[in-house]
DNA sequence: CCTGAAATCCACTATTG
DNA sequence: CAATAGTGGATTTCAGG
């Protein structure tokens, strides 16, 4: 299990640097994550093709942007629907209390429970907004009383039924 | 630019099989889509090890997986927010009527925006969910009324602004 | 559906420009 | 920073059970 490939330096928390790090970003960096992102799985050979750079340059410039963060890490997109039934439901959910701690022990939370795939903090009617995939609607009632009655601090959540896909996360403009 | 380990065959719109297609589908084909979901660029080796089968059993298993469309494809996870400033918004849409042609309608407009990175039909209070990746509230304000004015009968837009990521996606239980 | 060997291809490392 | 060339190792194919 040695897999050099994916043994991303963490840099978690890392400051956002913007403009700044443009300067370590040129076009073919950004054509680079591009492709990649599209097709993680491309051969270090197609993709120094791709952006016309010899193999090991394009080997090179793709470490640095895993050392840098830019890359988080490489996934297979997985249709967990031909695996088992799946309901997702998007979840508003309103805190009590607002303080640093309260978001950190709900996040802490969150974090711990498998079927919460994704949670935004938001600004407006509510405080988070939480994507969570269950078998059915009774799991997601189970789930939902669960954090209500955990002393995490909510004070209501609000359920959203997904019916369908309309338009599949592949990634970001680059 | 040959790169065979990314065309995989498309096989969209196929029939969700659920429990048919699980006699397909071993413990061990799970624990590779696990962790191909985990580590997308794991090296064929270390992915045979983990499930004790040799390279050339684990290679079949995941051509196979691919053919069949439980793996959708492969990707980069980037943080865009090292590349420039990023505004998420979840915009809530309302549609005037509901015809499946004005749904399919509204749904090729979404596919053909980069900027909406995700969108769900939903069942609820609206009709559809929409994450919008810009680079500020007034990209957001032009795109919104480029829905609201495109002859898509998008009847109401409600917008929320994300403060910043509670919970990543990194895939869904396996 | 697996193993194991053989062949091909590729990642990775100097080295040099 | 990039290209070139080399080699060790991985991917992939194929024969066989």
């Amino acid at each position: 299990m040695s897999d050099r490939r994916t043994a991303l330096p963490r840099n978690v928390n890392a400051p956002a640097r913007h403009q700044a790090a443009d300067s370590f970003v040129d076009d073919r960096d950004l054509k680079i994550l591009a492709l990649l992102q599209a097709q993680g799985r491309i051969s270090n050979q197609d993709l120094a093709g791709a952006v016309n750079l010899s193999p090991s340059a394009a080997l090179q410039r793709v470490r640095r942007l895993e050392a840098a963060g830019l890359i988080r890490g490489y996934h297979a997109e997985i249709d967990v629907e031909q695996l088992r039934p799946v309901l997702t439901v998007f979840a508003e959910v309103t805190l009590t209390s607002h303080f640093p701690d309260d978001f950190a022990r709900f996040e802490a939370e969150l974090a711990a429970i498998p079927e919460v795939v994704a949670a935004h903090q938001i600004s407006g009617a509510y405080d988070y907004l939480l994507e969570v995939t269950v078998s059915d609607i009774n799991s997601w009632r189970q789930l939902a009383d669960q954090l209500l009655g955990a002393e995490l601090g909510v004070a209501k959540i609000t359920t959203t039924v997904k019916m369908k896909t309309a338009k599949p996360f592949r990634g970001y403009p680059i």
